[in-house]
DNA sequence: GCAGCTGTGTGCGCTAACAGACAGTCGAGC
DNA sequence: GCTCGACTGTCTGTTAGCGCACACAGCTGC
């Protein structure tokens, strides 16, 4: 079993072990600076009006995320809120101190600290940084006079929540009903519409944490994954190289999540 | 395999399969007209300052909630929000048209409808009503008028619906890592607080559907609590014997939920 | 009283996933 | 080039839960 001992702890920004850390950083490593933001934007962003989005931008600052940083911690504050842009971010509980599970990842199609909108200032989650990229950034205080002030960010915002909840209803039925391949699958998509990028630095371990099994289990998963060529992996570097064949061995899970989203947030 | 066939299509309130349907009565039904509401109360509106809870309570009309009354189903928009009192209705996830999942369970502390709040009217869930009780009704447009004006209500819907979020994340977990027997007895603890009686029917196929197990693991974890003298049952009338021992032999998460709930809603 | 249905208890064989352990292999750093 | 740590593959034995099947017991209605 993994220990997520916190080491380097940084203002508000702990680190997870090393061995979670290495994982999900981008095979070859990009280099987003401020000025390549405007390129490519967050969707909640984006689907704002010209002058609400001006609005909210005004107040952003650009951040890079950093794979293994944890923006946020059961019990403790939300400081700043993130729109990823390139980078992701997975959400993990908790349960028994010992056993963890990812139930939700944030990329460009969402934020983290969206509980704001609810008038709650923590989440009972752990926030960990997957895959190095870019992100805006805003500091809690100022997202919430935000948000009274921008009604369209509201909106948007809360159409998300609800997105969100669904995804987390139905990946718990997947987690009970779906065998490791399917699950596998599933994830390795996600990341990669995520990612925006058919590589990605992960390995076996990372994979069996994140979907709460064993090492041997995402192995033999791989395997056939590999085996049937819809992947490639070699020490930590995984290429998706059949994105269809790799959507046909997924659970039926990643297509009504991807469905879902188009519905409400387009 | 359980078939939740619709029958007996009420307008906007289907039915399913009578084996589901019985289970979760009373006992011994209890009378509830709208002369005994006032005595006890929807935990979300009693918080509500006492204005806006007239304000609120105006539009509201006391109805009965009937066991196996599917209030709400995928795809369908929401009709009507309910607040119940003494009843209570599971939410259900289904995967691949064929197995459910009971994701959320709404009595007194909460309500159904509340994605409205987000500006959604619709949820990816089935809404089975399973304990008979009285209820507070709202038509949705009327609800959502309200929700404009009272600003106390949405705040505790906002909160209320960041409680059930955290819920699901919970269970989502809880699923993965906890056995049949005290994922049964964090079952009964929580139907016991929202029937708030010590007894109530419900047969080992139901609870097999609710936990997204084989009757037979049922009929094995309530043979263990049952020798255990911690609960009673002869088909399909339950009680609960003693709760103490019920609480320490249900999982973790019954705990969690509870606090997660005193924490933010009072 | 009997028939028929519903609910509960048990059996058997099977599988996915678990726990623990270890060997082989690749690659970064000295 | 070599070492050491990280990553992957594989093995053994165990277990919770599955599918299927059947026996039996209590309740309901005729």
């Amino acid at each position: 079993m993994l220990r997520a001992e916190s080491v380097g702890q940084a203002p508000q920004v702990s680190k997870v072990s090393r061995r979670l850390t290495r994982p999900c950083q981008p095979d070859r490593p990009g280099k987003h600076g401020s000025a390549e933001l405007a390129t490519t934007e967050n969707h909640l962003i984006e689907l704002l009006p010209r002058k609400d989005r001006l609005h909210l931008l005004a107040i952003c600052e650009p951040v890079q995320l950093v794979p293994g940083n944890v923006l946020c911690e059961p019990g403790k504050a939300t400081r700043h809120v993130y729109f990823p842009i390139d980078g992701f971010i997975s959400l993990f509980t908790l349960v028994d101190g010992t056993s963890a599970l990812e139930v939700g990842m944030v990329g460009r199609e969402g934020m983290l600290g969206a509980e704001l909108a609810l008038g709650v200032a923590t989440v009972p989650l752990h926030a960990l940084v997957q895959r190095e990229g870019a992100a805006w950034r805003i500091g809690s205080r100022a997202f919430r006079r935000e948000l009274a002030v921008n009604p369209a960010l509201l909106r948007g915002i809360n159409r998300y929540l609800y997105v969100l909840m669904a995804q987390m209803a139905a990946s718990a039925a997947c987690l009970r009903y779906h065998l490791i391949g399917p699950r596998l699958a599933r994830w390795l998509l996600m990341s990669q519409d995520r990612a925006q990028s058919d590589r990605f630095r992960v390995t076996h371990e990372f994979l069996a944490y994140v979907l709460g099994v064993r090492r041997v289990g995402i192995t033999a998963a791989a395997g056939n994954l590999q085996r049937n060529g819809l992947i490639e992996y070699r020490r930590g570097a995984l290429k998706v190289l059949d994105r269809k064949g790799l959507e046909a061995a997924a659970c039926s899970c990643y297509a009504e999540d991807r469905h879902a989203y188009t519905q409400l947030m387009h």
